[in-house]
DNA sequence: CCTACCGATCGGTAGG
DNA sequence: CCTACCGATCGGTAGG
């Protein structure tokens, strides 16, 4: 089941100058950005593997970027927009709150593990590296996104189908979800995105 | 409600010598480097700041370990011990399997948000930072850690009361209560640890 | 536990 | 986008 195609959200994304073009140089780097910042962390991340993984000089990607930060800002306010419009995309194509919630869990657990966005664990685990001003600016965005969430959650609350709090919740999801980073490997067989996702709802008493 | 004491139980993994003495300066520098890390992580935090915590210079640090992974080692090593013999104590005041759920459910959350041990996100986080070969010793020591949620889960599932695969559920439970660090503010109101624990419990459908 | 210091590496810059 | 390089800071050491 893929419940949602990215590439056409992604195609109008670019289009509209939200999301850099992942064939720009920008983008490539954005990319490359993500996926190091997501496996060896922020931190652990120096220039000179950043421009390595785009294969340029590191003195270079200041040409693109004035801080290293500003690159973490970048990665972070791309990858909030993107989810946001896959989740949007996904959450509109059923009106049933347990199906709605399904299809959240699902494309977000896409998000975290996959190749799409690839860099939703990121914005979880590195947001205390984020500098005060651009957490602002990137908060505002992450306000939309949750409450693509919370909106369904408040559904199936008002309903009586939640046993906890819409809220709480939310950010008990947000932490079980991320952390599948660290475990999930599907291509090691076993469990399969739909199944993980099953066990989600199944977990919240939403089989 | 206070499930276990921790003070005796820390007096005796003292006494063994498993746990360093908190009024010990190995003790000491271990518990202001569990703060530092798990508020700034295990990157941010330089041997000048763990040398300023304590009062000492940062030269002073490498008399009582070699390197500034082996404090992070030391760290995860005394923090997972301490942890163990808590959650154990707490689960065995309990025979019925939701009720020895509940009881690891509140003392970790006390783990990760308290004063007590106040290093079990620390061993969560910061696990990409230790080397290779200290994470084979932390692994040992893990493994009993989660044998005790594991025989509780089981429990449950062997009676049908889990929505979820056992497995499955811990993995989801520990990202779930570690990222309660990141939001829960226990002292601005709102939500005390049983109430949380009972947030946790219903999520489950296990109120 | 301190003083004094090291080599390496970091993020970032200047000029082309 | 490259070459050449910087000041700052890092983890760690030597000798007391």
């Amino acid at each position: 089941m893929t419940l949602v195609n990215p590439n056409p959200i992604l195609q109008s994304l670019i289009a509209e100058q939200l999301v850099s073009d992942p064939a720009s140089a920008r983008g490539r780097l954005l990319n490359e950005a993500a996926r190091l910042f997501r496996d060896k962390g922020y931190e652990r991340t120096t220039v000179r593997d950043l421009a390595a993984a785009v294969g340029i000089q590191s003195g270079s990607l200041f040409h693109h970027f004035r801080t290293k930060e500003e690159i973490l800002k970048a990665v972070m306010v791309e990858t909030i927009r993107l989810n946001t419009a896959l989740m949007q995309a996904a959450a509109d194509q059923f009106a049933d709150g347990k199906e709605k919630l399904r299809a959240l869990v699902r494309t977000e657990l896409e998000s975290i593990n996959g190749q799409t966005g690839e860099a939703m664990a990121v914005l979880v685990y590195e947001w205390r590296s984020l500098s005060e001003s651009s957490r602002a600016e990137v908060l505002e965005l992450r306000d939309i996104y949750e409450d693509l969430w919370l909106s369904a959650l408040r559904q199936l609350a008002d309903a009586g189908q939640l046993g906890a709090d819409p809220f709480i919740t939310r950010r008990m999801l947000t932490g079980a979800l991320s952390w599948t980073v660290t475990w999930y490997r599907p291509e090691r067989g076993g469990l399969s995105l739909d199944g993980l996702t099953d066990q989600v709802m199944a977990m919240l008493g939403l089989a």
